[in-house]
DNA sequence: CAATGACTGTCATGCAAGTGACAGAAAGAA
DNA sequence: TTCTTTCTGTCACTTGCATGACAGTCATTG
């Protein structure tokens, strides 16, 4: 089945594709292929804009690509990520809780494939399938556990702890589980993020950030191009990270 | 019926107080009166210690007093508060949605009154009766949305923009819809929360916070005793909380 | 009552980080 | 190719705010 719907247009998702995500991982086939019916499939260019007020109407499920949701101060112009939403992701969360609108900028680092149903429909399942709610509940607290987390890092902690957090949390899974454990230290990347979305993740500025980047790249622990960061010492990234075998 | 029960007391609760809260008013008051007989009444000392452990165990209701729910920094000492928990709130809602730890530290301000249920039978409620659900999930949004909130400020705003939030948002409300408007102008005041305990929820240390209240106190905005503030010109304190209709 | 602890007011010091500006490199479009 | 846009690297300047320190005042409790 051609997995490449144009934007718009109402076209049948396959079972694994829905699987993908968290939300809908390892429930039974026949439920996902109900569910799947009133999915409907489109693609969102890379930077478009995104009126924010569909959330309010339809729940989406992101497939490809990431999308940042942010926010912006309104007299200075700068901008501060709320979260970084990955394939799998759903949004928005809190529009689904309490049906308001959610003012947020929906930006995308690439080219999006979403799929969406009305919210109602979401909420319906949520409430009917135990099994559906079973997988919603843990995703609500993880996403409000990273809230906190990054409340607390913001109070707390300096902007070089707040890079490396930021660095290590968006080092690209692609390569996961193949490798053995020599391979672990090899082709760490974080790519797709320029200094000034990382500034954003971090609550920072371009300048600072890259004024940090620079010297763990003269000290050789990472290597930088465009869009693109290549780690070379794991470690003394999760040095400064302040990463102490206590958390993961 | 005594609405005094003693620390660690199996007291059978009455309804009116468990309706008070956001999460139980106006439910039936049959089924109010089901769940009543689970809950245990409790004191909290002020300032006691409460072990972070328990809100894997049981839900809790606050009735009476305020709750800091806060995190300190491992090396500074540092802390900084999560979310003030003030009477109807209920905690933890992050642990009763994924059953995980949650590691915070939970500072009593005044002496609480809360009650409790085993978080199981919270959870089997909240599945089971859909009048409960459509109270908890809008609950859930508003704290995200403060969370959200709160994340924003720290990242974009200054010092005594947050200080002047906080304020507004802790105005004693005892007399809500009491007096006309002209009272409206009248004794605003936020009690109980120290230059100490301000500085926590803003995200920044006691000196600075005293320093930004000095200010207004000197510019007749406000009147100062010891854990007590006396808003004079609310007009003054909102224009620096950079409130332009916009907001509520 | 005296004594201890909690809160307040103030100041001097140092530094992290935000701002604005500009030139150059890389990528993408025409 | 040329033109335009998007990123990167750097630097000089300024400031908000964290830190530490200390004296004074108000509460609470034994």
């Amino acid at each position: 089945m051609p997995n490449d719907p144009l934007i718009k247009r109402n076209v049948p998702i396959s079972t694994k594709l829905v699987q993908q995500s968290h939300l809908f991982s390892s429930l039974p086939d026949k439920l996902v292929q109900d569910m799947m019916q009133h999915f409907k499939a489109e693609r969102w260019a890379k930077k478009s804009y995104i009126d924010f007020e569909i959330l309010q109407r339809r729940f989406f499920l992101l497939m490809e690509g990431r999308l940042e949701m942010s926010r912006t101060h309104p007299d200075t112009g700068r901008s501060i990520t709320l979260d970084l939403l990955c394939p799998g992701d759903g949004f928005d969360i809190i529009t689904l809780l309490d049906g308001r609108k959610h003012e947020v900028d929906l930006t995308p680092l690439e080219e999006l494939k979403v799929i969406s149903v009305p919210i109602e429909k979401m909420r319906e399942w949520i409430w009917t399938y135990p099994e559906l709610n079973k997988k919603f509940m843990p995703y609500l607290a993880r996403k409000m556990r990273e809230q906190e987390d990054k409340t607390t890092d913001f109070a707390l902690y300096d902007t070089v702890t707040r890079l490396s957090r930021i660095i290590l949390k968006n080092i690209d899974k692609i390569n996961d589980y193949k490798g053995n454990s020599e391979d672990e230290y090899k082709d760490h990347l974080v790519s797709g993020l320029s200094d000034e979305v990382l500034a954003r993740m971090v609550g920072s500025v371009r300048q600072v950030i890259n004024q940090h980047l620079q010297h763990w790249k003269q000290a050789g622990i990472i290597d930088k191009k465009r869009n693109q960061i290549k780690i070379n010492n794991l470690q003394a990234i999760m040095d400064d990270a302040g990463i102490t075998q206590a958390n993961i």
